[in-house]
DNA sequence: CCCCAGGCGGTTG
DNA sequence: CAACCGCCTGGG
């Protein structure tokens, strides 16, 4: 029997349901990464993945090899034109929809989300991924797959165990004492990100901004791509801005209800890119 | 060199 | 309550 397809590349989806560029450049997630073909890497709980474009199909070569695990955190089992629909009443965000249709929520692991976005405050993207890949390079698990050697990002626990002038390496400045916070109430037990999961939006919310170092705008990233509650819908700088220059003025998130993460996505795509346009 | 970046916590009026 | 300020660091 000859191999058809070469390489272990297996179809994922098609373009049209993902675009990679705006999925991975919309500030949602730090450890994807795409070499000078436009062909991505990246680490996912452990399994490390080479995406791409093919035609119009998104091709996919994973360390687990199990499709159903990337279809899951691409969000591909949802349907979105149901979203879209919700989203036409409102002028700029039906503009929105167009511009970033592709973007999908990504399904990240909590407590890669929550660290990863207490990293992020205040911070600009290049700074946010480079003190990230430190960390996962200096206290994750390498790992190879074929010609290439990944890290795991690092427990909570082991985190936890890190002494100041360790964590330091990282060079993430005064956020070192927020990831600390975080790194003991996971690894603890007095924060279960898990059980967040099936907490009602409210409760989650609360208890992570028991964190210190954790406000209304992280615990709302970590909600939304890390705890799967599609209603939240965090305001940072760039949303707060189109709340007040391009959506009218009694425009209200909540109105959305579950699709108001994946609206928050499409209006932060687009100001953004309306802005570089610009300049 | 200066400016400020996808915030937060603490203090003040 | 809102307004302000300091915070580590380094990209632009």
């Amino acid at each position: 029997m000859i191999e058809i397809f070469n390489d272990n590349w297996e179809k994922l989806c098609s373009s049209y349901e993902l675009d990679l560029i705006k999925t991975f450049e919309c500030g949602q997630c730090f450890r994807w990464n795409a070499d000078n073909c436009g062909v991505y890497s990246g680490v996912v709980r452990g399994h490390f993945a080479k995406i791409k474009n093919e035609n119009c199909d998104v091709l996919i070569k994973s360390s687990n090899n199990d499709i159903e695990f990337w279809k899951n955190y691409f969000d591909l089992n949802s349907d979105y034109e149901l979203a879209h629909n919700q989203m036409r009443k409102e002028e700029y965000l039906k503009k929105s929809v167009e511009f970033g249709r592709g973007i999908r929520i990504l399904k990240q692991e909590a407590w890669e989300t929550l660290c990863s976005f207490i990293v992020s405050q205040c911070n600009n993207i290049p700074r946010i991924k480079k003190i990230i890949r430190s960390l996962c390079e200096l206290f994750g698990e390498k790992k190879q797959f074929e010609e290439d050697f990944y890290y795991t990002f690092p427990s909570a626990g082991s985190v936890f165990k890190l002494n100041s002038d360790e964590l330091g390496r990282i060079k993430a400045g005064y956020r070192a004492a927020y990831i600390m916070s975080a790194a003991e109430a996971v690894s603890s037990g007095n924060i279960n990100l898990d059980y967040l999961k099936i907490l009602n939006y409210n409760d989650a919310k609360k208890k992570l901004m028991d964190i210190n170092g954790v406000g209304e705008k992280v615990a709302n990233c970590v909600l939304l791509f890390g705890l799967n509650k599609t209603e939240a819908f965090p305001e940072d700088v760039w949303i707060k801005k189109a709340l007040k220059e391009k959506l009218s003025p009694d425009f209200d998130p909540k109105s959305l209800g579950e699709y108001a993460g994946l609206a928050q996505q499409y209006i932060f795509y687009t100001i953004r890119e309306e802005n570089r346009i610009k300049s």
